[in-house]
DNA sequence: TAGATTGTTAATCGATTAACAATC
DNA sequence: TAGATTGTTAATCGATTAACAATC
């Protein structure tokens, strides 16, 4: 079942989960595929199309349960759980995502940091212990953290990940602004905010 | 020329033009579009297809001079200048984008920050001086600035994206965890870190 | 020349949209 | 009931890939 649903589908699940947050935020307990659509630019045909892969969700006549629906969406997404993940570099970038409040009540949370700066090691970052990256493998082993965010300089990124999957992570997210060369059961998604800027330039005029 | 190309092919282009830089970092001269390929997980045949509309930029037999691509890449995403870009946010994720060295030889450079906590308000960051969120139509709009970080929170993101939007900004990266509601001619990109994360997540055992 | 690689055309593949019966 | 909206099928649209003549 989870075998042949295309990538581009799981990708918008995200997007929608979101909308319905908010909408479950602003007082909202049913909306419509039309609705949705509105909000977030898509035609509703597609947003009843991406669901229909994983069930029934809405009512006809009346359309979806805002909490039912993000119920469901949370189990497909597997975010109905708090999954422990690993940042790697603590500069500022990495200080920003350790103080980021938004990540634990959509799924995750950082679980331990590595930096291999002298100065930085055993300091706190927040409230955990910044550890060396000689360290790095073994923490996550030990945990069985499966997810990992890079936010160390390009030169170290591919280095990183190769330890990083050799401990058994299974997802990084990159901000190292390079595309990384992984094994085909790990998945990488990239934030480079220059790659989003320069794709908004070609337009401008 | 300009109009009938897809927004797919535009959104590759800064991928490849990434990757083409690193290539010529690592001191490489000529590349072809299966080395490309296999360096991004990308057939070369979409490569080939990709830049073949904006004009032939290869040699039959030796493939593509570096230089000469990255170089006619930039134009073509017109970041073969510096864009002024004001970043509204000075928290956490503002001062990591201000501090953050990757912007200005890829085409950006931070030109003013604006926030509206009275604490921050005149204080110094970078070399900037924070402006009162009150001042930022006329800063934008006297500088002709076209493009906009958004790094304050969710609840007040539409709110500065419609002034930015008023003031001139065609080009908007949102880092609010929200869909925002914008005009046809306004471009806008999406980072959330978690979004990335809840993709991945999916294809987790 | 022989080998390699481009740019492009046609074929294939996949994603989106339109439309509507089912039904709340 | 009448109106609204889903879930799904078929049609359309667009993107990717395969293949190859051209040519460096």
């Amino acid at each position: 079942m989870t075998a042949n649903i295309p990538d581009i589908v799981i990708g918008r699940l995200p997007i929608y989960l979101r909308a319905l947050s908010r909408l479950a935020v602003e007082g909202h307990e049913v909306t419509s595929s039309h609705e949705l659509g509105r909000r977030l630019g898509i035609s509703s045909a597609q947003i009843r199309k991406d669901l229909s892969h994983f069930g029934g969700f809405g009512k006809q006549g009346t359309g979806y349960q805002i909490s039912y629906l993000v119920e469901q969406l949370r189990q497909v997404l597997k975010v109905d759980q708090e999954w422990e993940v690993a940042l790697i570099g603590a500069g500022d970038l990495g200080t920003a995502l350790m103080h980021y409040k938004g990540f634990s009540d959509r799924g995750f949370r950082i679980a331990c940091v590595f930096d291999n700066a002298p100065q930085k090691i055993g300091k706190k970052i927040g409230d955990l212990d910044i550890h060396a990256i000689a360290d790095m493998q073994s923490v996550i082993k030990e945990r069985g953290i499966k997810i990992a965010m890079i936010a160390v300089p390009a030169e170290k990124a591919q280095e990183v990940a190769d330890k990083l999957i050799e401990a058994g992570v299974q997802a990084i997210l990159n901000y190292a602004p390079m595309t990384l060369n992984v094994p085909g059961n790990v998945k990488v998604q990239y934030i480079d905010p220059v790659v989003n800027m320069q794709r908004m330039t070609f337009y401008l005029v």
